[in-house]
DNA sequence: ATCCCGAGGG
DNA sequence: CCCTCTGGAT
């Protein structure tokens, strides 16, 4: 069985893709991009849900980059527990809070490199943010969804997450890095779960070098 | 037992 | 490169 070039396949994911996610953007909810830095640090290992059922009190009891700096962090913990790492969440969640009222002005910043300095905020945090607060394709956002559907696809063959950006970034117009990364993510929760994939019903399984189906030859 | 929109430290 | 941090769902 032969497969079209990397390129082409990274193509056809995009147009495949699109109508069927038509609409979805990030699962996180959020009305500000303090909430969405916020939620995308609780989102660590933990699915979307999990932090939308946390947020709104948390949410409620913080509204700004002052009030998690002067917050008890037992309660923190306490509202943020169930999403997992909830001391290092915290921390994460303070930490940065701090950093922007000290060096930023209580304002999320809009650039990749000014993200990074921000504690418990690595690339895949900075490029939800970016892309979703800001609508700025500054990179491509890889979690564990987009690791492995980029893998499965034979997008790439790094491990890495930031060696799997820098594939995906040449495989993919600019303008389409954001979408691309929420695409593969929804496909991923959707069809191409972790445990057992369904290839039976996935719209990619012909250009798949990882599909598990029954080929007919031609 | 495995997985979920990771990051920091050694 | 490796390890650790964590609870909830399946």
């Amino acid at each position: 069985m032969r497969f079209p070039p990397k390129k082409k396949r990274a193509a056809e994911v995009l147009t495949r893709l699109q109508p069927l996610y038509a609409g979805l953007t990030t699962g996180l909810d959020f009305k500000s991009p303090l909430e969405l830095i916020v939620a995308t640090i609780l989102s660590a290992q933990c699915t979307d849900e999990r932090v939308n059922k946390v947020t709104p009190v948390l949410f409620a009891r913080y509204r700004s980059a002052e009030d998690y700096v002067e917050a008890d962090p037992e309660e923190v913990e306490s509202i943020v527990h169930s999403c997992g790492f909830f001391r290092n969440k915290t921390k994460s969640i303070q930490g940065m809070s701090g950093a922007l009222l000290e060096r930023f002005e209580a304002e999320v910043p809009h650039t990749m490199s000014e993200l990074l300095t921000l504690p418990g905020v690595a690339r895949k945090t900075a490029n939800v943010v970016l892309s979703h607060a800001f609508g700025v394709n500054e990179g491509i956002a890889v979690d564990t969804h987009v690791q492995r559907l980029s893998g499965r696809l034979g997008l790439t063959k790094e491990k890495v997450p930031a060696k799997i950006e820098r594939d995906l970034m040449k495989l993919v117009p600019r303008d389409s890095w954001g979408r691309m990364s929420d695409l593969l993510i929804w496909h991923g929760r959707r069809v191409c779960v972790a445990r057992s994939p369904r290839c039976n019903v996935c719209v990619l399984a012909d250009i798949c070098p990882s599909a598990v189906v029954i080929r007919y030859r031609s």
